[in-house]
DNA sequence: CATTAGCACTCTTGTTGTTCAAGTGCTAAA
DNA sequence: TTTAGCACTTGAACAACAAGAGTGCTAATG
């Protein structure tokens, strides 16, 4: 029955198997007798619990690493934990409005070439292949819409370099629909046309005006407009196969590998070395250790090429390994890659023409 | 002056440099004299190198990690060699067909939605998340078509599940574009609605009969027919955060950490586990440890839920961890996520419907 | 009878010292 | 100019050892 299984423990030794769970989620470490006695909800001594847990031990519950070392939940008591001892966790609506925006997002065509054409470099070289799309300046708004989902949240919809974004919005306070509609107007009287630092003091404060009542909606709604436009020409930035990194002794090595997921995790400073170069877009390029500038890089190799369409650069593809690498296959390699997905791209241009 | 920089090494020096940097490349050990005078192109004996090396040394394009270790190519060193000692490499064929064919491919709305909410919950919880497609039983072909695109090489064009499906097909020997003509055409007429394993002995035979000369280009093409089936009906296993696995001291430990890396790359295994399960799917699913049946993950936690459209299981997404997890949080995160992407799908329905 | 204090015991971790193998630099001879 | 030989340097691997942490057990206490 799942009700004896509830009530094999005294409600003591659940107290105490709750606490060692949640000490060693926290920490990772083995918890001792002594860690537990500062827990306000245990009270009685450390000798106590050790006999307890020594009862626990024996039931199955915990385990010791080795004699020395304090106990550590067993299988049994990981699932005793989770079946009957856990506590309800609700998400912040941080957490929500995250969630709600990412599985909104729609990838563009040439994400979703990028997707594919990263997975193969990283399969063929053995290296983690890394793509970037360079930030496009004066990408604009052309059209508004808002769409109230309920009283307190709505969908602020854009049309913005011909693809639609959109934005989920809440607020603390209701909101009418005389107000969405409003706020909708003055949208598209005001803000078409503008880039994210077109958005100026003054403007936002006229704005405000002619929203009247409903003024204190302007900040937020243009802050998450000013969001998605730099979200779209931010230049994205996709990796992929992290885990080669492994195959190769140079960052077999904690620390190091640390400081390069670090940098993959950033973003920024990659983002910046792949765009920034002054490139000579038909070849492929190389930069060795120290040539990077990038201090956790001193070690490693970069190795990228241009994706141009219609004879602009639209991108790059290229793959970071350690200096000791395969040079003359992955600059074969991401030279190919580069160009079928110049290829691609251009294919698609040309069915669109028809 | 280039030329000047290219010249400043001796013919022997330039020899000796590219076996080390090669040498290095493969093995990853810096490498001493007498290891290089096992290669066939350098005629003399360890002291002279020896010398050789100490001269390129203070030239500054080898360095030596220790007093007794061999050298290693320093980053000079390494460019010089890009520079000027590189071979020219080309792809094998089948690494070039690996690369066409995955430009070709297009992602689904499923696998979209699931890409992102895939980077959310890998964010949110912290730990790698995983989603998977499960096999969907009797995908078949509704409609072929075959482009020639030159003498060796065609584009077979399949209607499959009401998606395209391109695949590139390369022979060794010219098929003229009447044989492209009628492969086409006994295609469309034996090869339509048919499942993988429809394909029988037999039927290819016939379909052979009908191809009179070009017969042999028929098993080829119904070879990668059924890869394009079973790749599309093989259910899609998609990663996200392999790095977040560093985060945690369990996997602070490169054996474990490349074991568990290894299970990420096979997928089989992954696959099994998460579409195996009778599971019930209005419930987030948690498997400590040995529950999991794999090796591997005797120390890790699953925790999934099925994601479900119309109704129906279409897939499952969740995150992979050390059995020591935020239970709490990674259920909830869970379970509002896999929520999401099922509503996700179950308004695009609706859309459609409209 | 349950609880607690105290102490001896066990086991891991980090440090130190030593040996071993690998590879160099230099000198003298060919 | 090239080669052989030898002394020297240095990191890796291994054993010995001290320190620290936590337990189990026994005896005392409310």
């Amino acid at each position: 029955m799942i009700s004896d299984n509830k009530n094999k423990l005294s409600d003591r030794k659940k107290l105490i198997l709750k606490a060692i769970v949640d000490a060693h989620i926290a920490n990772g470490d083995p918890v001792g007798s002594k860690l537990l006695t500062r827990n306000e909800l245990i009270s009685c001594s450390s000798a106590t619990i050790r006999n307890e847990m020594a009862e626990l031990e024996s039931m199955g519950y915990l385990e010791q690493p080795h004699t020395s070392a304090g106990r550590i939940p067993s299988e049994a008591g990981y699932r005793f934990y989770v079946d009957w001892l856990l506590d309800r966790y609700n998400l912040t609506r941080a957490e929500i409005d995250e969630l709600k925006n990412s599985l909104q997002k729609k990838q563009s065509e040439l994400d979703s070439i990028l997707q594919s054409a990263l997975a193969v470099a990283a399969k063929l070289t053995n290296y983690t292949a890394i793509s970037v799309r360079p930030k496009i300046e004066k990408i604009t708004v052309s059209r508004y819409e808002l769409m109230r989902l309920d009283d307190y949240s709505s969908m602020l919809i854009m049309l913005v370099g011909g693809v639609v974004k959109t934005k989920y919005l809440r607020s603390n306070t209701v909101i009418s629909s005389e107000a969405t509609h409003a706020l909708a107007m003055i949208l598209n009287m005001y803000a078409v046309g503008l880039t994210a630092s077109d958005f100026t003091m003054p403007l936002i404060m006229e704005m405000e005006q002619h929203m009247g009542n409903y003024d204190f909606l302007v900040s937020p709604v243009v802050k998450a407009i000013c969001m998605t436009l730099s979200e779209f020409d931010g230049g994205d930035l996709k990796i992929e196969g992290v885990n080669k990194l492994l195959s190769y002794p140079e960052f077999y090595n904690l620390e190091r590998l640390r400081e390069m997921l670090m940098l993959f995790e950033k973003k920024d400073d990659l983002l910046e070395i792949f765009s920034g170069k002054p490139t000579e877009p038909e070849k492929v390029q190389v930069y060795i250790g120290k040539e990077n500038l990038v201090k956790v890089m001193d070690n490693s190799t970069l190795i990228f090429k241009a994706i141009t369409n219609d004879g602009k650069t639209v991108g790059a593809i290229g793959v970071i390994g350690p200096t000791r690498m395969d040079y003359k296959r992955v600059i074969a390699t991401i030279d190919n890659v580069a160009n079928g997905v110049s290829a691609a791209l251009e294919s698609n241009n040309s069915k669109k023409d028809i």
